[in-house]
DNA sequence: GTTCCGCATGAATCGATAG
DNA sequence: ACTATCGATTCATGCGGAA
């Protein structure tokens, strides 16, 4: 689909309420050029991993993989709200032997390109890809990079709050006063170790490692990730009525929790077959 | 302390007995150059994190940290075996609002230096208090990054193995003890366990992510990482008699749990005060 | 309706084989 | 030598059918 033949809800003088919450069909490379400036408050995808997808989308070679993203990173820094996050799920392959540096390189070549690499969240895949290999164990976890425009930018961790657990309770027992001071002087500012603060509360505070709930609604086709993942980080980096975008939406995982989470969404993605699966997951789910 | 003034069984000609099994107080720099090539199996260090000891270490700048470094990666590259590992637990601090890249960068240069990146391992720290500061959550995880010198190399991945999800979890539910209920039991932990409890029944290969709770011994050593740590990769990566190096040991865990495991070691710590403590604890673990 | 098995299925990786 | 393809390995999970 070339620029050209751009439906008229992508046109930049339209309003958003005009395209968005859509799945769009075409090379977002393509497409992203479309989208106003800062237009847009959460990014969250998770991109075809290098090499892992050959028959499907040409098959990036790790070696090509940065100078293939760094021209989407740019729109999608073009499209951000300064106020915005980008979140980008992405984990190196082995190659011959080695973990692949690509991703280690798309960091700095991003931070050349003028985002700010804030944190790194964990994503511990519960049920990762069984096999043994003489050298290496079973790969359980990916990245979750998070990307910034600016050192501020929206966050509401309230919304993220999780149950305070059993480890919490037994915890608090056996806190004795040298534990406190001692934690005291490791953390050096802000919440730090008032322990008053979370004392009897029922809810706290999440940390960098993902800890989803175990539920995984029942989906019958295969998504990218499970449909927790972008929930919790839109819940985090977004409020009701903002707008999240996803640039390789695949099944639509991205769009489901977006609006399920009353946010405004619009999802590309390159592959036909994926985008009508999306569309159908994407009607189905209005009462979800 | 200079290079004349090395005490005697750390001459090159001496017999590897003669100089193992020891806590050296003074800059490895200095004294790493004293140990023969190829003569370590495995090397497990927690090195000073950027910045964040000032008080003890000097504090290497963030910016400083890879120059720093690869001096000594230099020379842990030559006393390791070939078919040696180095694990380097490690994780970037936040500098103005972004995590640093020096361990980005740092892993690229100790691949322009001939080591390999065989893997990332997480450490999730499980137990870490709640915490938040206005924009982000608190930091439960770390980096022990997996360096090899060829692509084979010694692994003994039956000495890790962890009871099945399965298994353990419907044996528990069936003792009805909230206790062991309530203890980790699934395959990606496996630590703090007596896995002797569970030979001979279903044993399954953990993976790349390791749940490990934060050690709140009163150890003095600020960047003490918890016995357990090590203790898994050398029983990953060694075999007894075998010789575990550690050129920051600190309090001497890597040390401990090397002679907990009938393994050789050979600790160096700048810090005096870090050397008495580690050789008291080292006296004192002669029967753990 | 529950609970309990059995079974298919993965964003995987290695080594061997083939071109 | 270097790349492309295939078989073997392995286990948490969700599902369907059975008790």
């Amino acid at each position: 689909m070339s620029a050209l033949q751009l439906p008229l809800y992508l046109n930049g003088d339209a309003k958003r309420s005009e395209w968005s919450d859509r799945i769009l069909q075409g090379d977002c490379l393509a497409l992203l050029p479309n989208i106003p400036d800062e237009s847009v408050d959460l990014i969250v995808t998770s991109p075809p991993y290098a090499d892992s997808r050959k028959k499907t989308y040409g098959g990036i070679h790790p070696d090509d993989y940065v100078d293939w993203f760094l021209p989407i990173s740019a729109q999608l820094l073009r499209v951000l709200k300064p106020s915005g996050t980008f979140i980008l799920n992405i984990k190196e392959k082995v190659v011959n032997g080695e973990r692949h540096t690509y991703v280690l390189e798309l960091i700095l070549a991003m931070r050349q390109q003028g985002w700010l690499w804030t944190e790194e969240f964990i994503w511990h895949k519960k049920n990762c890809y069984p096999g043994k290999w003489p050298n290496r164990f079973r790969d359980a976890w990916e990245r979750c990079l998070q990307l910034n425009k600016q050192k501020q930018f929206a966050m509401y961790q309230d919304a993220v709050m999780v149950p305070t657990g059993d480890w919490a309770k037994t915890r608090l027992r056996k806190l004795s006063q040298t534990d406190l001071r001692r934690d005291e002087s490791r953390v050096s500012s802000g919440f730090g170790k008032n322990v008053s603060n979370w004392v009897g509360r029922e809810l706290v505070y999440p940390t960098n490692v993902l800890h989803l709930a175990t539920e995984s609604s029942n989906r019958k086709h295969s998504a990218a990730f499970p449909l927790e993942l972008p929930k919790w980080f839109i819940k985090l980096f977004t409020q009701e009525g903002d707008l999240v975008l996803d640039p390789f939406v695949g099944s639509g995982t991205t769009a489901i929790a977006a609006r399920m989470l009353g946010r405004h969404y619009l999802g590309i993605e390159l592959l036909p077959e994926y985008v009508e699966l999306a569309k159908l997951v994407q009607f189905n789910s209005g009462n979800m």
